[in-house]
DNA sequence: GCGGATCAC
DNA sequence: TATGGTGATCCGC
């Protein structure tokens, strides 16, 4: 592997074991002699305080590799075969996701920065030329790129390799003018395009193309020779069934090129399989580096041959990318908005240990980062201090406080708690971060200017540091007016439910969180991405990533729905703590869990042959489950012995953990995504959801107003949705349910139990208000998490009430499926998963959502 | 919840 | 002389 390389090339030249990302194939470096512009880059490092900051990272990352190895070499034949045999239900399943229907469009534009300053300076044009400095560049045009110059390399290395380099200072306000421009055109072909930095997108062109019988090629040919005319920039295309693909694309003509992959299977295998992987979008340095040191992985095609062991060594979800990666596949859906989850601010200047001076730094960056928040309407209760080093090591240092906040003195008295204690160091950045921001999400969510725009602000700035209080109180006073505002349109809007509903008093207007936002500006249309190519609010949610130690990945990882082919077998605890079915993996002491992970084996299997295919039921064993009610009693260690042989579809998951992980609904919509690979970008403008959706948002500030405080817990695919008193803090109501696989439905919510405790409700008589609240955030959530249906029982418990129930059912759009009455062995799996007898309802999620969204959008006044 | 790493642009 | 800034995710504690 790499000894040769190592020990020889180390003495003779020394140079070729630095290895930046320079070294990293990019557009335009074809022809760099890339031996040279190592050796130019190692000659300039070599000795810096930043080069050996950079060896100690590559020893981290050699011992990172040979532990993977040495795990790798540890693996019995046995193992390895049981992991073959995961993988190869996995590619099934994934298989069986493939969607080559659409048509996406990645467009990136050329040498961006360097572009656009080209076009302001035309004497540029021509010579080489980076924007930026001696200390960094951001981009270097091609002419440059001929030299080894490139973004993110030092300006003197940069003007070592091409003494004629012209250095260009960047200029953030031209780069948005042109990306506007830019994005102007993409609207064209698809108003709700996803933007990433101020240089990319990704556009759905499959209706486009379909309307204008054009082929994406034609698409692509002229949307950029469209952007051409519009901004006079050149830019490059990629064409394919989904985003990752059509990313790797766009950079293959690259510059002024297109590239269009055909929409067929064998033609994605092919074009894949050779593919090194370091062109997909997640793959680093870091994970090529050891996918290929450690498990000789190099092409995507490697990464389905060697499927067993990158399950054997990475956690379930990186498994799952790596898979899905060498099959080629990606998202092919338009994913939702996501609001921030921090802000931040950092400066770097030349290392000092002066305390004074650190701790003005740290002032001057607390003001900038306070400005920012009031920019944007954002409080926060999270600061995060971070720290490079004058030896670039970077530390962090974080404390959670009692309140949310975005004074500057907040910030800065914190901080200052903070860097204090890291003294004295020698230090050259100082940045800080505020995170978990207060409810509201506004922010990049447009449907969410609907209640925003009520709320009267005031300028909430400066609250001198009466350090506590800065909530709605004094920032809004007109508070209650716009309160009563909102839940009046709610109101009218309801009046399909208004007998169950009855009255909503709804006295006390809390407004308690409501955040002091306003962010007035929000034009109709922005996509969120601002200044700077900083602002992309971009995450690849899907982190690969060297998961570590842990022989056994499998038990604390995520949570993914693994389907698997397997014969019915008993259930049992293998060494008392692994299941024998499908090897999770769950101490004695996880009670709950186990319960719930044998009732679903054992509620698969029924449903299973109720479904149809074997029809050899053996209704005995079963029967006893049935009794306990969901949650409570203990379907000893089944002993459905009379396995029958039938190949039986199991779906089993991994539970993150031991117990809920909080997480903030935001979040909570890609905890469940299947298909790793997103890098999911802002989409654009401002309409949002096509066709107005209610995001959870929208929901979570409408309950509020109804003193409603909503959250959503989840344990892998299980969630917990549970309303309360946002003054008292009592339990209102709750919802539980999982979202899982049914047959032939692909994703489905399924909703265990919406529970009212109307007891501690002040107001008795909205309890099925609350519900439907609470409801609602269960049904986005399954939005998010990509079920098209949701499920219920509606359960029998007295018939006034379940008469009643089901047609409060059915008014908000669910359906009749059928009665389970316990009468029938077909009835056994429903009351088996559902806990109970009633009357079984589906509804279409989208549609349940469309019909809400009066409710929750308040429609512009 | 915190801290370190990784990645993208 | 000189190696950026912003935001996100994941993993292991
Ligand atoms: N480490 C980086 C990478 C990029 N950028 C900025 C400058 C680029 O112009 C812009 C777009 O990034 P790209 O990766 O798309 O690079 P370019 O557009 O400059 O070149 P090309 O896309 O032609 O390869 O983002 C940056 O500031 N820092
Ligand atoms: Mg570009």
């Amino acid at each position: 592997m790499d000894n040769g390389e190592s020990s020889t090339n180390n003495s003779s030249r020394p140079w070729e074991s630095y290895n930046t990302v320079f070294t990293n194939a990019k557009a335009g470096m074809e022809g760099v002699d890339k031996e040279k512009v190592q050796r130019i880059v190692y000659e300039l490092s070599k000795g810096s305080k930043y080069f050996q900051n950079e060896e100690r990272k590559e020893t981290l990352m050699k011992q990172k590799i040979e532990h993977m190895h040495d795990r790798s070499a540890k693996l019995s034949s046995s193992d390895l075969s049981n992991y073959q045999k995961v993988v190869d239900r996995r590619i099934l399943e994934l298989e069986a996701t493939r969607d080559l229907s659409r048509i996406w469009l990645h467009v990136d534009m050329d040498a961006f920065y360097a572009a656009v300053e080209t076009l302001s300076n035309p004497s540029l044009g021509g010579k080489p030329m980076a924007v930026g400095g001696l200390s960094m560049i951001s981009t270097a045009n091609y002419e440059a790129r001929k030299f080894g110059v490139r973004a993110a390399m030092p300006g003197f290395i940069a003007r070592k390799l091409c003494p004629d380099l012209i250095f260009v200072p960047v200029d953030f306000t031209k780069y948005t003018h042109y990306s506007e421009l830019a994005r102007k055109v993409f609207r064209n072909y698809d108003p709700q395009f996803i933007a990433g930095s101020l240089d990319e997108a990704y556009l759905d062109i499959t209706e486009v193309c379909r309307e204008r019988g054009l082929s994406g090629g034609e698409i692509a040919e002229e949307l950029r020779s469209s952007v051409y005319s519009e901004t006079g920039l050149t830019c490059s295309a990629g064409v394919a069934a989904n985003r990752l693909l059509a990313k790797v694309c766009s950079d293959i003509n690259k510059p002024n090129g297109q590239f269009i992959l055909q929409n067929d299977r064998s033609t994605v295998m092919t074009f894949i399989s050779s593919l090194p992987i370091r062109k997909i979008g997640g793959i680093g340095k870091v994970t090529e580096h050891i996918l290929k040191d450690a498990l000789g992985i190099k092409t995507c095609e490697d990464m389905v041959q060697k499927g067993s062991l990158l399950y054997a060594l990475f956690s379930q979800s990186s498994a799952d990318f790596f898979l899905s990666v060498g099959l080629g596949l990606g998202e092919t859906d338009t994913p939702q908005a996501r609001s921030r989850k921090s802000i931040s601010c950092e400066r770097t200047f030349s290392a000092t240990e002066d305390e004074k001076l650190l701790y003005s730094k740290l002032a001057e960056i607390a003001e900038m980062l306070s400005d920012d928040m009031k920019k944007e309407g954002l409080i926060a209760r999270t600061l995060t201090l971070k720290l490079k080093t004058a030896t670039f090591e970077i530390r962090s240092r974080a404390v959670s406080l009692k309140r949310y906040t975005c004074s500057s003195e907040d910030i800065l008295k914190h901080a200052t708690k903070l860097l204090k204690a890291e003294l004295p160091v020698s230090v050259r950045l100082i940045g800080l971060r505020m995170s978990q921001f207060s409810d509201e999400i506004r922010h990049s969510d447009p449907s969410q200017e609907t209640i925003t725009k009520f709320i009267v602000q005031k300028d909430f700035s400066r609250q001198n540091l009466d350090d506590n209080k800065i909530d709605a109180s004094k920032n809004c006073l007109s508070n209650d007016e716009s309160m009563s505002l909102s839940f009046d349109t709610h109101e009218t809007s309801y009046d399909q439910l208004k007998d169950v509903l009855e009255n909503e008093e709804q006295s006390q207007l809390d407004a308690n969180k409501v955040p002091p936002n306003q962010e007035c500006t929000r034009k109709e249309e922005r996509p969120q991405v601002l200044e700077g190519d900083a602002l992309l609010i971009k995450h690849k949610e899907y982190k690969p990533d060297t998961s570590h130690s842990m022989n056994d990945n499998s038990s604390a990882q995520n949570s993914e729905p693994v389907t698997l082919f397997l014969p019915i077998e008993p259930l049992f605890w293998i060494d008392g703590y692994k299941c024998n079915l499908c090897g999770i993996e769950l101490p004695p002491s996880f009670v709950e869990e186990r319960q719930e992970h044998s009732d679903f084996h054992l509620a698969q299997r029924l449903q299973n042959e109720e479904s149809g295919s074997s029809s050899s039921t053996t209704p005995t064993s079963k029967r006893r489950i049935l009794g306990k009610e969901k949650a409570n009693s203990k379907p000893k260690k089944q002993k459905q012995s009379e396995k029958d042989d039938a190949t039986c579809h199991l779906v089993l998951y991994y539970p993150h953990t031991i117990s809920f992980q909080e997480r903030t609904p935001e979040e909570m919509k890609m905890a469940l995504n299947l298909i790793p690979p997103k890098l999911n970008l802002s989409p654009s403008n401002s309409l949002g959801e096509p066709k107005s959706l209610p995001s959870m948002s929208d929901i979570l500030t409408s309950s509020r107003a109804r003193n409603l405080d909503l959250k959503i817990q989840t344990l892998g695919p299980f969630f917990r949705v549970t309303g309360k008193n946002a003054d008292t803090g009592g339990e209102i109501g709750r919802a539980e349910g999982v979202v899982r696989p049914w047959f032939g439905q692909g994703l489905v919510l399924h909703l265990d139990t919406i529970r009212l405790t109307k007891e501690t409700m002040k107001m008795d008589k909205s309890v099925l208000g609350v519900g439907l609240y609470v409801g609602a955030v269960a049904i986005r959530h399954g939005y998010d998490c990509g079920c098209r249906t949701a499920q219920l029982l509606a359960i029998y418990d007295s018939d006034l009430y379940h008469s009643k129930l089901v047609r409060f059912y059915r008014r908000i759009g669910f359906e009749e499926v059928k009665e389970v009455s316990g009468s029938l062995i077909g009835d056994m799996a429903d009351m088996l998963v559902w806990g109970g007898v009633g009357t079984r309802m589906d509804a279409n999620i989208h549609h349940l959502l469309l019909k809400w969204s009066k409710v929750f959008l308040k429609s512009n006044v």
